[in-house]
DNA sequence: CGCGGCGTTGATCTCTGTCAATACTTGTGG
DNA sequence: CCACAAGTATTGACAGAGATCAACGCCGCG
């Protein structure tokens, strides 16, 4: 299936090409491919060479780190927008994670090639692909940030507030994918995640099925990082 | 104190100029000043206008976060060779966390619009860098899954085996920083610190001072990742 | 219809954080 | 040069968060 018109949209709106012009962006594009894949599907497997990145047009993606003992720790969830491995991809060598999807999904495949010849011919590409991996290199601190110093409750705080851009008052959503990858995801079992639910009812977070409905996001957002001790520089 | 030979060593294998061409490298290199910090000096602050980059010569800096109640959480420790913050320095946004030094430090600031002309002059770099970012992500996920999938005495017993590139059998080594430090750094508490030293002495890891003994490399390595239940993908 | 995965709840256990006491080290100032 | 203060390190006792184990209801699907 070729790339479809809203698809386009979703490709102009990502962040790895929010600063490029839009000629570039359409040059490089015009030279993917697009891929559709079922639910459990791997992109790509950890260690495997890494020879193209992602962009995802529709669906979800986790990207899973597996120990070799066959453990397998969930590092991020990804959707419509995100690119997947754009660093590793450019740089070359393993890829450090494996990437799967969730649900049915569409992505567009940028080969590692092509991404290296397009920034030694035009290094705004490069720009574009820096910041794009500054944001996840964020993302990433914001993450340890949250395992090591926010509890459960606290950090299943942090993701519902993170589903909303509402600043205040009240609002539902709905819950983006199962809450056995929602409580991998914040590193916490399944079990815990339903504990914590019940513990938000009382702080005016119900959630019923995939529906979440919260009295006052701003008394959420204020859950997140309050700690007993509070440590010093 | 201008750029020390000795010094010029250490930018030469830095992986940010890893697959730099000796030219490149020293001209930007000339364009840059060198600083030294006294331990405890802050390099700069999160939230932070990301103007500048640095590459450590000397010494050690850690990279912080900070919550708005005052918490503090270790990021990462970072030393001779190391690059910080260049990926958000030339995506120009502001810094994730803060940079601090640990011990007297010396660095090269590189500055984000010197960087970003070079870029555009020599496309090369922006691979370098590209490269240099993509293995401080995979640090950080990795990172990610021990906090998220191995226990205390899993997560000291990695950061011991990562101080030594010794293969198999017995060898010492010390400490690179305090164990309060240590224990930041892997998300636990001195004091579990302590007790899982003291565990870690039954398994032939003795730990004395900043002295590290180790009967046997290989079964040190053993010990990461091993848990008892494996989940399934 | 029955199976398997999801989700919840309960009981228990274990790890690790917290609090407290103490020894050791280091650096500072009298 | 010694005394004292502050930071580092260790150990013990205890508490609490979350994992683990188990059981059960629910739903979707072959």
């Amino acid at each position: 299936m070729p790339l479809q018109p809203h698809e386009l949209d979703v490709l102009q709106s990502a962040p790895i090409f929010g600063s490029l012009p839009d000629q570039a962006r359409q040059k490089l594009i015009s030279t993917c491919e697009t891929e559709t894949w079922t639910p459990g599907s791997r992109l790509f497997r950890q260690g495997d060479a890494a020879k193209s990145f992602f962009v995802i047009l529709e669906g979800w993606i986790k990207v899973v780190r597996e120990l070799p003992a066959g453990m397998v720790t969930v590092i991020d969830v990804l959707s419509r927008g995100n690119a997947v491995a754009e660093a590793t991809a450019v740089a070359g060598g393993a890829y450090p994670a494996s990437a799967e999807t969730v649900t049915r999904a569409r992505t567009l495949r940028i080969r590692a090639n092509v991404i290296r010849t397009t920034i030694r011919a035009n290094p705004n590409v490069a720009l574009a692909l820096i910041d794009s991996v500054a944001n996840q290199n964020r993302a990433l601190i914001e993450d340890i940030e949250r395992l090591k110093s926010c509890r459960a409750l606290e950090r299943v705080a942090g993701f519902i507030a993170s589903l909303t851009t509402t600043g205040e008052g009240a609002t539902t959503l709905r819950l983006p994918f199962d809450k056995v990858l929602i409580a991998a995801r914040l590193g916490i079992q399944p079990e815990s995640l339903s504990r914590v639910f019940v513990q938000l009812r009382e702080l005016g977070i119900h959630v019923e099925k995939d529906r979440v409905a919260i009295r006052d996001v701003a008394s959420l957002r204020s859950l997140v990082g309050l700690r007993a001790g509070a440590a010093k520089a």
